[in-house]
DNA sequence: ACTTTATTCAACCAAATAGTTGAATAATAA
DNA sequence: TTATTATTCAACTATTTGGTTGAATAAAGT
């Protein structure tokens, strides 16, 4: 029973598994599907989407021999909830619009992660 | 050199490290003082200090023989973009980036007028 | 000079993490 | 039934992490 923020943000701190999250920002997908860009095992994947799914950030529902996953969005808000709480955040920055537009734009999941 | 997110999200999933940062929130602090609280030796506050100086989150200046550590808003900033962004990724929309406005604005209301 | 205070270093340990490979399970297709 | 496909399990490895203790360093204070 480790604190939830613990097991969030652990999960985020991977580049892998904040990648997955991209992908699944476009669709719900099976765990094949989400493996494909990656040079890593599909075990190695399999794990990752345990490590995300005990950190509440993703769901993963069985329907046939396909388990699709798809994205919770609890569980970033309570993490964004956190950081907001702490506060001390700068006034409005140019550079985080800048980013923020950047961004928007690509929508590449691998220059974001 | 691993990526920045990488660092400051692993930096914020040790409850250790987020307990410091909140009681940075009310003053710049020596590590001793820092420590006073927790009962766990110094030297591993000291470590927990160092993630969080390699992660942008905080500072540290020695003055003397004392060495003060502040918090460092921009990590945490990077870290809030993020998840900010995230949510918004999906549609393009002008929508989101009155909202980022908005929340920016909000986080520091003293600068709304 | 000696002592105390503040902090880190070094060596170690146990547990967790991210990856591997090969076998196992489970559902669908031929 | 026999393959094929989708996913996980098991066992292993290397690295990182969070902690310990005792010694080392550095700056004051007396």
């Amino acid at each position: 029973m480790p604190h939830k923020l613990n097991q969030i943000f652990s999960a985020l701190a991977d580049p892998t598994r904040r990648k997955i999250l991209m992908i699944l920002l476009e669709d719900d997908m099976a765990v094949t599907d989400i493996a494909d860009p990656f040079d890593i095992s599909l075990a190695a994947i399999s794990k990752h989407l345990i490590v995300l799914t005990n950190a509440g950030l993703i769901s993963q529902e069985r329907r046939g021999r396909v388990k699709w996953c798809k994205l919770e969005t609890e569980a970033m808000h309570a993490a964004f909830v956190w950081i907001q709480t702490f506060g001390k955040l700068d006034p409005i920055s140019l550079d985080s619009l800048e980013e923020f537009l950047a961004k928007e734009k690509l929508l590449n999941p691998s220059d974001l992660g």
